[in-house]
DNA sequence: ATACTTTATGCAACAATGATGCAAATATAA
DNA sequence: TTATATTTGCATCATTGTTGCATAAAGTAT
């Protein structure tokens, strides 16, 4: 089962310590192929094809412990996934992910290009490490 | 089972064009006493006492869809609920709900005083209707 | 390449949560 | 008070999150 994507997983689980095996190259095409979107598990389990619900769920939360991910929320409290920027690293994600989720279609895309930290905006005395932003509504597509 | 929020409990209901039962009053009574407070399905299920899972949970998503409460996310893509402010009501939910999630007590507090409006920062096309921000950290009385 | 150590996988089993159908109970309106 | 519509509580099932453990595979040293 090669890829086009293999030299980047190869490169990617490596930056981030963790052992190539079959599944996570799997697991990380699916999201290389969903860049710039945050996809739902029922998403990655269908372009998994076969494959072990356990060990998504493991290889999931792997990602999201080495910074290969991040989790965002859809508004509905549903969990989705997305891959991290750059500066992502196992100690510490980067500190604001911005998601747009559209109520219609269903898509939630990756706004990585937030202009403003957001933080100065928490009262005195919070200390504030991570910031996530869901805005929901009607994307460009379906308006 | 008498409370002394029962009189706002019965306008609330009222308000918001539900029936006034025994189970939504009671419910309504664990919001009001962690006004300022997003809690947890745990959280509340342990305040009720006694009580029938699925009631709690078909009562919440009425809640919700009236306006009464939000569905606001620690982070984790754990649930959380908290009492809306005066402006949500059916049709709409207020357009900003802010909160700050405590990674050492686990408590997540309402911003409700956000002072700015961030959907100027999504790019140009998209309908925004509902925001929600979750500031993740290390509260006042932790550090 | 081989043997060894560590980590990952796949399976069983279970817990927690989300959801639906339906009869009995309750709230509201007439 | 009676009639109507809604809500509750229960049974039941689906989905998702979690743990333990034996086997398999990846990395490492010989």
């Amino acid at each position: 089962m090669e890829s086009s994507h293999d030299y980047i997983n190869d490169q990617m689980l490596a930056d981030h310590g963790l052992r190539k095996t079959a599944f996570r190259k799997e697991l990380l095409s699916v999201f290389l192929s969903h860049t710039g979107k945050a996809i739902t598990n029922e998403m990655i389990e269908e372009a998994l094809g076969d494959h072990d619900r356990i060990t998504l769920y493991r290889t999931l939360k792997s990602f999201e412990d080495r910074g290969i991910i991040h989790i965002a929320m859809d508004g509905n409290a549903h969990a989705r996934y997305a891959l991290c920027g750059q500066s992502c690293g196992a100690d510490h994600h980067h500190d604001a992910h911005a998601h747009f989720h559209c109520d219609q279609c269903g898509n939630t895309t990756c706004l990585e290009d937030m202009p403003e930290r957001f933080e100065k905006y928490v009262p005195q005395g919070y200390q504030v490490n991570e910031i996530q932003v869901t805005f929901s509504g009607v994307c460009t597509q379906c308006a």
